[in-house]
DNA sequence: AAAATTATGTACTGATTGGTACATAAATAA
DNA sequence: TTATTTATGTACCAATCAGTACATAATTTT
């Protein structure tokens, strides 16, 4: 209820009317779409027509209940965002015996999705497309990013309380860093698909905080 | 002249022609021009319009000599490849003394770039914006990154020579994962453009291949 | 100077862009 | 059932997109 009313609008924002046709798609579902349509083309690559026809609405319903393709492309960032699309399992298991097997499988995966799918997080894709230069854009982008660097700070807090990690090192760098080293493969990995050579410079970017695997 | 050649299309195809006007722009420059306008805008996000304006030729002229906006794309990416914008002082400095150095040098004005400017390397954009869709696009790519790849091989390999680097450690894995770091700190630096953060962040990736600095 | 050839500028094209106007459909309170 | 309100689909819009056609300007060989 409350997700739905984040979505109205100037035409739509008298939130307790007692008259109203029921809305026939899901807006939560339509932003779905919608974002796997701007993950692959980015926002200039988008168009409206594309973008409505995977969102399967009409042109009258988008423009009464987003206002914009920016606007939709906003909640697609938030989207992509909250549903941590490229780390889920890193928040599915935050029991995770070693941080080292829980980082790995992050790379794990993420050199899998770059290699199969040329999917790379929609949130840097966005940072190249806008440099910085919508401030709407850069906001959610840098939360997302600070997201990630967040859960990975989690896991290195943990390890380092276990021992695993040693005391005396900067955890907030580490995560600062494991991020650059997560971005930084998702290019390389488009430019040049080649898992074994992905595998390896994973394996020495781990191993910076990591010494004893 | 033989550069010249290479921008010849239908209607000029006729290499040793007796009867012709002069061009009155410089080839070379209006691509370079039309890289800047790219590299900032990216292909989708450059319009002719603007790319003729900061050419300074018109349609005539440019469709005479270039023939689409994917070929003048493609030029520029090239351009950008072949005068190694983002790294042109490792190849000024060959004999740099000591590689740390050098490639601490490379970290550094990428950073000072990457916040200033928030231009980040036009081959990384170009990776994310067409995903590897692109064949040709995809080729002059993956031509500059290894490009980069190896310039760095060469200052490793030097260092290795001097036992500035330990004779065990693999190079060519090493130049990978140091090019990822590169992409890393740019997609990270536009999204959080805090030049302390990002120092330390590449003091740590270099630290793994120069553990004594 | 005349013939030959290419370069340039301009007017134009059809397609596509994101977005609007508005008539109609659907839903509910009265 | 009727009044009220919102959702939806369609026709439409001006602006912009990349690209073409073509007349004219400029250059060089003859």
């Amino acid at each position: 209820m409350l997700f739905i009313d984040l979505f109205r609008t100037k035409r739509n924002r008298k939130a307790n009317a007692k008259f109203m046709r029921t809305r026939e798609f899901d807006t939560r579902q339509a932003i779905a779409s919608a974002m796997e349509v701007f993950w692959r083309k980015g926002y200039k690559g988008a168009s409206m027509t594309e973008l409505l026809a995977a969102m399967g609405i009409g042109k009258g319903s988008f423009y009464a209940a987003f206002g914009s393709k920016h606007e939709l492309y906003l909640q697609a960032l938030r989207h992509f965002r909250d549903t941590g699309m490229l780390f889920k399992h890193l928040k599915a298991l935050p029991e995770a015996n070693f941080a080292y097997e829980s980082l790995r499988k992050l790379f794990d995966q993420l050199i899998e999705r770059t290699i199969n799918e040329q999917k790379t997080c929609m949130l840097g894709k966005a940072v190249l497309e806008f440099r910085g230069q919508d401030p709407q854009v850069a906001e959610i982008v840098n939360m997302g990013i600070s997201q990630l660097e967040n859960v990975i700070l989690e896991i290195l807090s943990k390890a380092q309380a276990t021992g695993e990690i040693s005391k005396g090192r900067d955890l907030q760098v580490l995560s600062s860093y494991l991020t650059a080293a997560f971005y930084g493969i998702q290019v390389l990995g488009v430019a040049k698909p080649c898992r074994e050579n992905l595998e390896q410079v994973g394996a020495i970017a781990l191993s910076i905080v990591f010494p004893n695997q």
